[in-house]
DNA sequence: GACTCCTCCTTAATCAATTAAGACCTTAAT
DNA sequence: ATTAAGGTCTTAATTGATTAAGGAGGAGTC
């Protein structure tokens, strides 16, 4: 069932079909009318769309790929606010907006797919969907990691916003910190990161929100190597239930613990809560992103995830147009009821 | 940049160039090596994938429509649950996702999506996207709501879930019941909502929820017009918590609480704890989905939303083969710590 | 009457691939 | 030597649309 099908049924051209679908004011109306009604009539679907596609030279989508696989993508409040804004610009363009599976097994996806640009958010380095990706010679644009100079890139000051958590707590007195990161690697380890972990990390942005962290610390005299640092594979409450607990039970223990996530922080309130800890007297918790930190009342730095997600549409649907290289948003550290000097 | 820049360059056919990346058995080695290096050295991306959906008849995309506009869709952990479970089901099969945004302004995007399939979920009856929708001639599955004749549909029996958590309240004892729903109509209209207005709702799935409530009632003699019911625009905490206060400012105090989602309950409690009311001792409360019941100890009706999603996926990706019409999930009364029986 | 100007429709090129069928050239078998 | 079989590549049809350019006919103007 095509456009000739109906110009054959009423003997006229092909072309003058595809007008009355597309270009009403070629037509007279009422050769128009008699071809819609039979093309009702046959239950004709319209135009297809990969034709029209094909003819049009524009898919009308954007591609999103995330990190990893979309349940745990969906699991990250920080991610969905990122989505929510990637979807408001395609919603106010009319893209549909193209959610890309690339798991280890299916390497077509991205070659296959019907988009008309590529937004990467969070790929570890040298990752080869990234290759696939600008292979497809489309705009790109990444946000948060990996940084490919020549390409537009979305993110924050990643080692000033890690200084930033880490110099509110050493303002307040703090001298003996714990760190509890998660994102870091890809082996599913969860434990104890000694610095070869810490440096050797593959994801960019985590890399350098971790060297932010070194650097405050180092600049207030506080040995960094000496500063106990635990690893997670997943961002959950649960996850960082149990790096509190390991990092709290440490001798001597923490004052100040500054976390990658504020998903993670909230797990680690709770693990100072079992420990009859009371935040912020005895212990200080820092998050990031604040994206669930105010109900709990975390102090953690801020960065505008949907405004991220706008902004990175808004540069796809831009088509070839010049895009800056590296659009750096600002974060904001935001002070609750959760930091406070330490213990005297 | 085309098969046909390559198989001019070389002197070849197009076929040829086309089956050096399709079809490596077709061709001498040697020359699909040259192809190959001609291919990279020009830069051309790979056969067009839009050109390849086209001839192939394919578009390796699901369209996934959801209720409003995807900001709201990603604030509730039901549609979250869902949506993974459908992400699942195409990661698995090697296919993409298109969210389609349905706002008011652009009506083209359903038309213009390159899918091989639509699932539909939560849309008002007779909504104009699900028209359509079925004009695509596509595989479509409807998810929660509204059923339509005819096509398959994948939802819980919405009136004996709504019994199920009504009767639970009232074999504990309570008498007096209020309900706080959202999702009933979308005139944005937040209050009280007479038995017109209960009953016109344009959701089917909530109006069928809630009609079990009232059959419930009934069956125990509970005078229905009598249980005050509020209605919500938005499906968020505070809109659970207006909806606390409204009702339990009511003089008699009801000493049950049913509600339509999880979140909506949440925001009850907030209103309880406000008013000095212990739950479950004072009130008791009841969520719907367990989508974000546990942590907080709501008892609740369990519904499997990403198991929904991965079977959505399945019939959708099962091309023309046959589908089920109606198929019908189980839903589970999960009873936790947020209901007892009424004081004395 | 000749000219121009519209309106309405057709012709045909184009978008970028896939693939069955056929042509041509080597080998191998009889 | 002849035939069959295989391997390698080409031909050409096909997928389903869009749109610039052109032609036919009627209306309006001088």
């Amino acid at each position: 069932m095509t456009l000739q099908t109906i110009a054959d049924r009423l003997g006229v051209s092909r072309a003058t079909v595809s007008y009355a679908f597309s270009r009403p004011d070629q037509l007279s109306d009422g050769l128009r009318r008699r071809i819609l009604e039979v093309a009702d009539e046959l239950g004709y679907a319209g135009p297809n769309p990969t034709a029209r596609s094909l003819r049009l030279g524009r898919a009308g989508a954007l591609g999103l790929i995330f990190t990893e696989t979309l349940a745990y993508a969906f699991a990250d409040p920080y991610a969905i606010g990122f989505f929510q804004g990637l979807a408001t610009a395609a919603e106010d363009a009319g893209v549909g907006l193209l959610i890309l599976p690339h798991g280890a097994r299916r390497r077509e996806t991205v070659k296959d797919a019907v988009v008309d640009a590529f937004c990467v958010m969070s790929l570890p380095d040298g990752h080869p969907t990234l290759t696939e990706v600008f292979a497809r010679r489309l705009p790109v644009v990444v946000v948060d990691e990996p940084y490919v100079p020549g390409h537009p890139f979305l993110g924050i000051d990643e080692p000033a916003a890690g200084a930033a958590a880490a110099r509110h707590v050493i303002e307040l007195g703090h001298r003996r910190l714990g760190v509890a990161m998660v994102g870091l690697n890809y082996d599913g380890h969860t434990g104890w990161a000694d610095q070869a972990r810490q440096e050797g990390s593959a994801f960019e942005a985590m890399r350098r929100r971790r060297s932010g962290y070194q650097q405050a610390c180092e600049q207030a005299g506080i040995d960094w190597p000496g500063v106990p640092f635990y690893e997670l594979a997943r961002n959950s409450r649960e996850a960082g239930h149990r790096a509190g607990r390991a990092l709290l039970e440490r001798e001597p223990r923490p004052t100040a613990i500054l976390t990658n996530t504020d998903v993670l922080a909230l797990g680690v309130l709770d693990a100072a809560a079992e420990l009859g800890l009371r935040v912020p007297a005895d212990l200080s918790v820092v998050g990031f992103s604040d994206s669930a930190a105010e109900k709990a009342g975390l102090t953690t730095i801020r960065q505008a995830s949907q405004e991220v997600g706008e902004e990175a549409g808004r540069l796809l649907l831009l088509g070839d147009a010049a895009k800056p290289e590296r659009l750096v948003f600002p974060h904001e550290l935001i002070i609750r009821s959760s930091t406070a000097p330490p213990p005297s």
